[in-house]
RNA sequence: GGGCAAGUGGUGGAAUGGCAUACACGUUGGACUUAAAAUCCAAUGGCCGUAAGGCCGUGUGGGUUCGACUCCCACCUUGCCCACCA
């Protein structure tokens, strides 16, 4: 049989069958054997799976199979996150229903993740739209309620007039809808919040426990989570009983405080300008701010724009009255929504009282450049200094200063050193209906009361019309929304939000673990067997969400009971994008490649091993078309190899004294590849790993092989079974095929050992020593390997080509480095 | 503005203090063939040289070292993330 397009096809089929057929995948708990538990973030459904799938699964792939075939007891779950807004978009443009469409791309998807020879213990297969499953997101949901962790609050969001619904961040382009370009307002409304903020110090503690996550993702979810200390500085308002609470992290600069500002949204704006002579105009200007987008306000190079109340306020540490401005560049979110400001030490100060002709006054001088003044200043001076205009801290370091000007403010009772953090607390509402319903009731005499559990799931309706207008269909929905109280059996209102699908993601990988179990939210006793993940694969772009959010929900679920760790992903790799032409592959820019048309052409075997050929997972791949062409070239080599050298029946169990050099260099490379394929798995060097086997194979193509010799051919034999079973993870078609020529003819390759480096066998009797001279490479020596470092000395000395370059110039030093290097000093 | 990553042949990449360019793609030449495909063999960083060989060479400039793609400092470029965060 020959290695084409035709062969290869059957081939994969017939192996994706047995391992069907046999359940070769199916996990259960196995006290004989290590668990390893081995995720990639689970796909959305939108039909076809594209490159970026292929890498994440591919990779994922390599690492589980490697470990089953080193006898872990392995469980590779997956399924779909199938709520979420491209479902009613599809819906919308074809017409149809977007259960309909989600359960269609998912078949379609479930058979292109077969085709690629995944393996996969489709046993427990989840989809989030599932009822059995979101039931459960309901539970988690009235759990956290119970706890204070689910509360409704009413805050300002993205509104899209013409849609007549909420729109995320994302949504917003150049402020407009994305859909249907309508100017987008901010509007007030009364949604649900999580309380991931009760965790953050949790949540920023406990990442330093996670010594496998890549470093750049630990940086992202410190920043985000974003910590940061400082001082609550108390300013009194002249003539007025109100005192406004400003925070800063530079309380160094105190002194140099020459106005505060509030944001237009703070709570003390409304009684500071009441019966102000502006008024009016201070009126129109909040109005006028509080329409803007977020993200308009929220751009750093939109000139700042405010007005001043007329009220002045009394700065804590002098008692000098300042002015109080209202600005936008305040946030009311952050911080206390109200700041001194210090415009010769902070930049976006400066510009804001160059803009509005308010006063500077230099409080730190720099060591170097001790004669800045006020007047001559172009931009803030932000760096380390001496205090100047500071009363006693003159002269002090403002480094130390922070530190010292907070405890004497804290003593002074001026202030109180505190701690703020960037994290806000996770707004889940969503005004659609792809999602889970959020197991709500309102009444009027009982108020909010939660779905009780025997009475969950709350079902979506079905043949509901999305139209994509007059906000949220199930708002629309008299048969959903109309229900009576759990409580008191009056009439209510059932709330017609569902939950962001971030909700439901958070927590797959535990339902994985008992996926059918429909008495509880998982199995305790199986997510304890299973659970953490031990690898967990997927895209850069779910660093800070989703991760973070599944952090905080194992925290909340170990409040509850149900696990005792902390943390749910042990090790963490991020892929890299696959790219085509310098781009990201992608729809909207037309630069896709199907996986389908490639594995139609070469197999999914060429595939996987293409792409993790081409780079390291965690860099960016350039895809090529014509690389696969060399990985089908390896795959015929391997293929002809096994068909034309390996004879069957003959003792490969060749020992050291039945060789000749050659067989000894070849058992040699054999056991230098086991070692290096096992080591660069485990570090994730699949590129280079398969650069190893590669090497193995152009080494055996060389092999002198002498017709007839049964020593010869057990040899030869060992190393092809070697090579067969190393590339088992990688291309687990051909290499099943190949396997059963070895005579093993009901068993998976996947039972069999992975191969053990013999370290006896790396021994060399001889090495190569490279020579320099001043660093540079003169010369090479092959010498015993035993050899010491005055026969080295001896022997570079007496060369001819070493001595041209020493030119009698007398040895000033000479560095051995046994095994490698002689360098010669002149 | 802040944080992080990266920069090596025609291309993807290898080497993380010790032979720069492993492995592969591509290209060129050769074998086989009526021919093509496939396959196999050989060559393949630049410059100088008939050759032996020499010199240069890992974004730029400096430094540390016997020795630097690798470590340190500064800069340039690209990518990603965050960003009026006080």
């Amino acid at each position: 049989m020959t290695y084409n397009t035709h062969t290869i096809k059957e081939l994969e089929e017939k192996w994706q069958k047995f391992w069907d057929a046999q359940k070769i995948f199916k996990a259960d708990q196995d006290a004989s054997k290590p668990k390893y538990y081995c995720l990639e973030m689970f796909p959305y459904p939108s039909g076809k799976i594209h490159m970026g799938h292929v890498r994440n699964y591919t990779i994922a792939d390599c690492m589980a199979r490697f470990k089953m075939a080193q006898g872990f007891n392995v469980l590779h779950p997956m399924g779909y996150d199938a709520f979420g807004q491209p479902a009613e978009n599809a819906a919308i443009k074809h017409n149809t229903d977007p259960a309909k469409w989600t359960y269609a791309c998912m078949d379609q998807m479930r058979v292109e993740l077969k085709r690629m020879g995944f393996s996969y213990d489709w046993n427990r297969e989840l989809a989030t739209c599932d009822k059995e499953y979101y039931r459960w997101n309901q539970w988690i949901f009235t759990k956290m309620m119970e706890r204070g962790l689910a509360y409704k609050k009413t805050s300002s969001v993205n509104w899209c007039p013409q849609c007549e619904t909420t729109l995320a961040n994302e949504e917003v382009i150049q402020d407009q809808c994305w859909r249907c370009k309508t100017e987008v307002t901010q509007k007030d409304l009364n949604q649900w919040y999580l309380k991931i903020t009760e965790y953050n110090e949790k949540l920023l503690e406990d990442l330093k426990t996670l010594e496998h996550w890549p470093s750049r993702v630990i940086a992202m979810q410190e920043n985000w989570i974003g910590k940061s200390y400082g001082v609550d500085m108390y300013f009194n308002v002249k003539d007025a009983e109100e005192t406004i609470t400003v925070f800063t992290t530079r309380p160094d600069t105190i002194f140099g405080a020459t106005y505060v500002v509030l944001a237009p949204e703070h709570p003390l704006v409304d009684g500071l300008i009441q019966g102000s002579a502006d008024e009016d105009k201070i009126r129109a200007f909040i109005e006028k701010v509080g329409k803007e987008s977020k993200s308009l306000r929220m751009s750093g190079d939109q000139k700042k724009e405010g007005t001043f109340t007329g009220r002045y306020a009394i700065n804590p540490v002098n008692n000098e009255a300042v002015p109080i401005w209202i600005a936008d560049y305040v946030l009311m979110d952050y911080g206390t929504g109200a700041i001194m400001a210090v415009p010769t030490h902070d930049q976006r100060d400066f510009l804001f009282a160059t803009e509005h002709g308010l006063a500077k006054r230099i409080v730190i001088q720099d060591a170097k450049n001790s004669d800045l003044t006020e007047k001559d200043m172009t931009c803030a001076f932000e760096e380390e200094g001496a205090l100047v205009n500071s009363g006693q801290f003159d002269g002090v370091n403002s480094r130390a200063a922070i530190k010292s000007i907070g405890e004497w403010m804290e003593q002074e009772g001026a202030g109180k050193m505190t701690v703020h953090w960037r994290l806000r607390d996770w707004l889940i509402s969503r005004q659609r209906y792809w999602g889970t319903p959020i197991p709500v009731i309102y009444c009027e005499a009982c108020g909010v009361v939660p779905v009780p559990e025997d009475q969950l799931p709350v079902e979506l309706p079905q043949d509901i019309k999305i139209t994509g207008e007059g906000g949220s269909p199930l708002a629309q929905c008299p048969e959903f929304v109309n229900v009576q109280c759990p409580k008191c059996q009056a009439d209510a209102r059932r709330e017609t939000d569902t939950m962001a699908t971030f909700f439901d993601s958070s927590w797959y990988y535990l339902r994985y673990c008992s996926a059918k179990n429909d008495k509880e939210v998982f199995d305790k006793k199986e997510a304890a067997y299973w659970m953490p993940v031990d690898q967990y694969i997927g895209g850069i772009e779910h660093a800070i969400l989703h991760l973070l959010y599944s952090r905080f929900f194992t925290k909340f679920f170990k409040d509850l009971g149900l696990v005792d760790f902390d943390e749910p992903f042990v090790r963490l790799l991020t892929q890299g994008m696959v790219l085509k032409d310098g781009e990201v592959m992608s729809k909207s820019r037309g630069n896709t490649v199907d996986p389908d048309s490639i594995i139609a052409r070469y197999g999914a075997d060429s595939l996987r091993l293409c792409i993790l050929f081409a780079a390291p997972p965690e860099d960016q791949l350039e895809w090529n078309d014509n690389a696969v062409d060399g990985s089908w070239k390896f795959l015929s080599r391997i293929w002809n190899l096994v068909h034309n050298r390996y004879v069957d029946g003959v003792d490969d169990n060749i020992t050291k004294d039945q060789m000749d050099q050659a067989d000894a260099d070849l058992e040699r490379e054999r056991n230098v590849t086991i070692k290096k394929v096992t080591e660069d798995i485990e570090k994730y060097k699949f590129n280079t790993a398969i650069s190893s086997m590669m090497i193995l194979m152009n080494s055996v193509d060389k092999y002198k092989f002498a017709e007839g010799s049964a020593i010869k051919q057990g040899i030869l034999n060992r190393v092809i079974k070697t090579l067969v079973i190393l590339l088992s993870p990688f291309t687990p078609h051909m290499s099943e095929e190949l396997w059963q020529k070895f005579g093993n003819k009901e068993k998976s390759i996947i039972a069999s050992p992975w191969p053990i480096c013999d370290e006896g066998a790396l021994k060399q009797e001889t090495v190569q020593i490279i020579a320099q001279v001043n660093g540079k490479l003169r010369a090479k020596f092959q010498v015993a390997a035993s050899i010491t470092e005055a026969e080295v000395k001896e022997l570079v000395l007496a060369d001819a080509k070493i001595q041209s370059f020493v030119d009698g110039k007398p040895l000033r030093r000479f560095i051995f480095i046994p095994g490698k290097l002689a360098n010669i000093v002149i």
